[in-house]
DNA sequence: GGCGTATATCTAGCATTGCTAGATTATCTG
DNA sequence: CAGATAATCTAGCAATGCTAGATATACGCC
């Protein structure tokens, strides 16, 4: 085993540490906090070694963004599958999404906010994103002959609920009510 | 007529400007390009006179989005009272908003993503702020009793639509199937 | 084992940012 | 006109993302 190798999995160690120390920092501080110098500090390098890892801090949050999309894709199975009802399915679901969002402020905020270059509609579109996505679609299908127009406002809606109750543009009270009027408008709009 | 009253006019004109060149440059090349320095150099002072005028540039920004709002409100009613038909207003309501965030990309960026500290729910909310979403509870008032909590996840539906789309997350095609299908689900959720 | 080379890492620094203190100029008052 | 007040500017600070050149480390070969 050549020793070339141990130095290959001591950098994807590294490549991991910083991603987890800029998860960690911007959770614990907000992204404003996450500078180079302190993620340097951190993992215990000096700073252009992130440059060795990463095209720079955009990349660095990129990274952060995309295994985010695979855990919000698992957090969206796991709801969906605990529940036979497909209109439960659907609210779990939505919930889902509001919680996640909830429960870690800056991964969702590097996943949807931040200006991260991620193709979408594209064929390198990462698949933990399609993935995710798909779970929406997954969940709406019992709904609609066409999930996928669905999918997309309703994804809409769930973002902007996060993005303006985060800011204090929407109150936090009434938001389980906001929840099952969201819902009811899915299941009741069908024929279209 | 003393002199100084000139000098707050002069003030005041000075105060409009920068904040006319913040949203001109915002427009033209983006926020990032909004420097103190650049927005020194359009009104042709040096840059700490700006900070005479505006707590920093967050209060720029600020100001900026403030002014926006009064803009999106008359938008949304002009939209509204050109129709006679609810749903067909609503859809001129929700379609208006969306060619807003699209032809003012910048203010609508300054409104809703920048963390501008405006209070929302407070007595000192900017009342051009709550004129904006008055017209949004107008235009849903003949679907539902209770139009404040709809107003609020359509706003969320719309504002999701804007900034996914724009960062590429959701297609531009298949933009006005998306505002039908919104339209649908708010009209044919009668009864709750 | 020892040496030259390639790789990895660091120190130091650049340009830009928002913001501020102290000097300087213009303006008003007695 | 002199003194005081207000407005404005010059110069600079600390922090940021990022990079070049120097330095230390690890490697392959004899």
């Amino acid at each position: 085993m050549p020793i070339s190798d141990r130095r290959l999995r001591d950098r994807a160690v590294r490549h991991d540490l910083i991603v987890a120390a800029a998860r960690d920092l911007a959770e614990s501080e907000g992204w404003e906090a996450v500078t180079t110098r302190r993620l340097a500090a951190i993992v215990e390098y000096s700073q252009p070694v992130l440059y060795s890892h990463f095209d720079g801090k955009d990349a660095i949050v990129r990274a952060v963004a995309i295994e985010g999309f695979a855990d919000l894709a698992a957090h969206l199975r796991q709801a969906q599958t605990m529940v036979d009802d497909p209109v439960l399915a659907l609210r779990a679901v939505c919930s889902a999404y509001l919680s996640f969002a909830d429960q870690r402020p800056a991964l969702y905020q590097a996943m949807f906010v931040l200006p991260i270059d991620v193709p979408f509609g594209s064929d390198d579109t990462p698949s933990s994103l399609r993935a995710a996505f798909g779970e929406l679609v997954r969940a709406l299908s019992p709904f609609d002959a066409q999930p996928d127009p669905r999918a997309e406002i309703t994804w809409a809606a769930l973002h902007g609920l996060t993005v303006l109750g985060r800011s204090g543009r929407i109150p936090p009270a009434g938001r389980e009510a906001r929840i099952d009027l969201l819902v009811s408008q899915i299941v009741n709009d069908r024929g279209n």
